[in-house]
RNA sequence: GCCCUCGUAGCUCAGUUAGGAUAGAGCACCGGUUUCCUAAACCGGGUGCCGCAAGUUCGAAUCUUGCCGGGGGCACCA
């Protein structure tokens, strides 16, 4: 695994350190406390500002004249300012740009490779739970955002030094097994398996949901299937291991397409031999407890809930006897399972009687599917972890009425697995926003139980159409992989007429429209929906992957007709030469990089990363038009700007590939 | 009903973490730029009660409260 260099600090970091240190050596220590350096809008002409406002208040001074006194008393000679000037209540700082040039292009010669990264993760084990998709079910748009940016920040936590595990966690279990199991011995179409499996499989669900209404018969057959394949049943079995490979394995070339990848792809069914232990632990330990299940009003939310608290302690003590009426209602074709069940249809169906624990790995044994045993024989009875005093309104269930687990049994399972495996300081779960109130739960859960692992859920919004959210039943829904065949496709129209190679073209247009549509999602801020927008997912100008592309060629370009290949090399490099504003600004720029990334750590939002790049090349791309590099008038000029071309091409290159996106050289 | 979340230009979105100076992009639309490193580019053109109202503050798109509107969720789905 890459190990990133500890990084003392950036040269931008210094510069900051610098003008704080001036304002504190006039306005006193005190001001160490109130004062933050800032960069100023473009408007200001400044370089770094510091706003004296908060600590006019603890000063009881007039801000004002506190930003004259700093301005009048500093000599900036022998500083990193040339000047430094004050302005409503600001104190406004003007780089010396011959030796802050110097500084950052020190910066870039030191770290090489390596620029912009950091040592902060040394040491440290993350683990992501990302992508996540659900075996026999295409791979629909709403798989793409928590596969690109769990994708996006695997890869940045790993230039920061982390040590990061990628977890796959695929839904291959569950109640709907057993409704394809039952259509596919009905209508099951050898051969449209083959060419294309999700999608018939999807099919054969969506028909069985159709019939099933007219004829209840299927249930039943499908309960049939699916106890015979929890009993180890050879039919069965065997045909779900193969429609879990088939499934796997167009997966597989889709994520091969995207560039993504896994340290590990564990599915659900991997963990239900340790099922029965985790409840009984549970129970033990006095966390989960025996309950009874509360009646439903006809919305199916149960009565009584949101009462005043403190009315008969835990909200676990509803009457027994209630079953949900409203099953069927809610039955969805969409909801297939899986961490991205809301991404094209949230409900699930509520008839789980038929779920079942026990499976181990594929073809492997069986158990009961008992979690533990009810010792009242009430089968009413289900295992639960109340939450209602830590203001969680829904407890935690982890074991059916009928004996079987659930999600969140499995989720522990998974969780205690990876703790024991792997020792990870954090886990981070890149799953729907939808699920927020699970994950509340489980985190509770987890807690009480003692398991000490700090998780985190990085959530995302849905990626919904104009008229309404995805739906599968309704035909609105939009294939991952169509998406990125026409993305492609566009992408191909432009090189079409290129002078390159069949084969260069073809490879520029995939890597392009790839980057078309990841560059759409990674570059919104991952908590909000996205209403998909054919032209936008698949834009190739304006704020595009593809534009970021293109100025990584024309950089790429100029680097390759100059001849040189490191600059370090360049004799005639003299960062002063850069006085020029377009040239100064790329600078700036590039200073940047190093915190965006820390940033997008911070919240894992790789939006920043995204945001700061496009910014970078709009930089550029003026820098490009009005500063000839290889005509410049001097040899200094010309390695001077050769080498903040350097810069750039390497800064945009990287970036992008923390984003997972991959950049040709020509396009 | 309760909880979470979002609301910024015609459309799609940055900016809210940490209050700060004149709120920015892209698309669309109109016009211009190619004897010169790739025009997937660049330049010019804005028509915003930053959902509404109050509060805190020297200062609010940003924080607080309420309301309105969209989305999501709310015990045996995942």
């Amino acid at each position: 695994m890459y190990n990133a260099p500890t990084m003392k600090g950036y040269a931008l970091e210094k510069i900051r350190d610098e003008a704080r240190g001036i304002v504190v050596a006039i306005l006193g220590q005190e001001a160490a406390e109130h004062i933050r350096v800032e960069l100023p809008p473009p408007g200001i002409g400044a370089d770094l500002a510091i706003p004296l406002f908060p600590l006019a208040k603890v000063l009881r001074r007039n801000p004002n004249e506190m930003a004259s006194e700093v301005a009048e008393k500093v000599d900036p000679s022998g500083s990193y300012f040339d000047q430094i000037s004050a302005a409503k209540g600001f104190v406004n700082f003007h780089f010396d740009w011959k030796q802050c040039n110097k500084l950052f292009f020190d910066d870039f010669l030191a770290a090489g490779d390596a620029y912009g990264s950091a040592g902060i993760g040394s040491g440290k084990t993350v683990v992501i739970d990302y992508s996540a998709p659900n075996i026999a079910k295409p791979f629909s748009v709403g798989h793409l955002r928590s596969t690109v940016i769990g994708q996006a920040l695997y890869n940045i936590l790993i230039f920061l030094g982390y040590t990061v595990i990628g977890d796959n966690h695929i839904g291959d279990w569950g109640t709907q097994f057993g409704k394809i199991l039952a259509a596919y011995d009905r209508w099951g179409d050898e051969k449209a398996l083959e060419e294309s499996p999700t999608r018939a499989l999807l099919d054969l669900y969506v028909r069985f949901h159709e019939d099933a209404a007219a004829d209840p018969s299927l249930e039943v057959a499908a309960r049939e299937w699916f106890a015979k394949l929890e009993a180890g049943d050879d039919k069965a079995t065997q045909l779900w291991s193969r429609f879990r490979e088939l499934s796997l394995r167009e997966f597989e070339r889709i994520y091969d397409l995207l560039g993504v990848s896994f340290d590990h792809t564990l599915g659900e069914s991997f963990y239900n031999e340790r099922l029965k232990d985790i409840v009984q632990q549970a129970l033990d330990s006095g966390v989960a407890q025996w309950s009874t299940v509360p009646d439903k009003d006809e919305e199916g939310r149960v009565a009584g809930k949101g009462r005043a608290s403190g009315e008969g302690g835990a909200d676990d003590d509803g009457s027994a006897g209630g079953k949900g009426g409203t099953s069927e209602e809610k039955a969805n074709v969409d909801a297939t399972g899986g961490r991205d069940s809301a991404n094209t249809g949230s409900r699930a169906e509520t008839d789980g009687r038929t779920e079942a624990g026990g499976r181990t790995e594929a073809g492997g044994r069986t158990n009961t599917g008992s979690c533990a045993e009810a010792e009242v024989g009430d089968d009413e009875k289900v295992i639960l972890i109340p939450l209602a005093k830590y203001d969680i309104s829904a407890p935690l269930i982890l074991q059916k009425s009928d004996g079987t687990s659930l999600y969140a049994t499995r989720e522990l399972a998974t969780l205690e697995h990876r703790v024991a495996e792997w020792k990870p300081h954090e886990v981070l779960y890149v799953v729907g926003a939808e699920q927020s109130l699970y994950f509340t739960q489980f985190f509770k859960a987890i807690e009480l139980l003692g398991i000490k692992v700090k998780c985190v859920h990085v959530p995302f919004g849905m990626i919904r159409l104009p008229e309404g959210r995805m739906s599968t039943r309704k035909g609105r829904v939009i294939f991952l992989e169509d998406l990125l065949s026409e993305a492609i496709e566009r992408a191909g129209e432009i090189v079409k007429d290129r002078d390159l190679s069949d084969e260069e073209k073809q490879e520029i247009a995939r890597l392009v429209g790839v980057a078309a549509v990841k560059y759409a999602d990674l570059s919104q801020d991952r908590t909000k929906d996205i209403v998909f927008d054919w032209k936008k997912m698949m834009a190739l100008e304006g704020n595009s992957g593809p534009y970021l592309q293109y100025a990584y060629t024309r950089a790429a370009s100029i680097m390759r007709k100059s001849g040189e290949d490191d600059i370090g090399d360049l004799e005639d490099l003299d960062p002063s030469a850069l006085t020029e504003d377009e040239e100064t600004a790329l600078l700036r720029e590039i200073a940047r990089f190093p915190e965006v990334i820390k940033q997008a750590a911070g919240d894992y939002k790789p939006n920043y990363i995204a945001n700061y790049l496009f910014s970078l090349s709009q930089v550029f791309n003026r820098f490009y038009v009005n500063c000839a590099v290889l005509k410049a008038e001097t040899p200094v000029l010309k390695d001077s700007r050769l080498a903040l071309v350097a810069m750039t091409a390497y800064v945009i290159r990287k970036g992008l590939s923390l984003l997972g996106i991959d950049c040709p050289e020509k396009m």
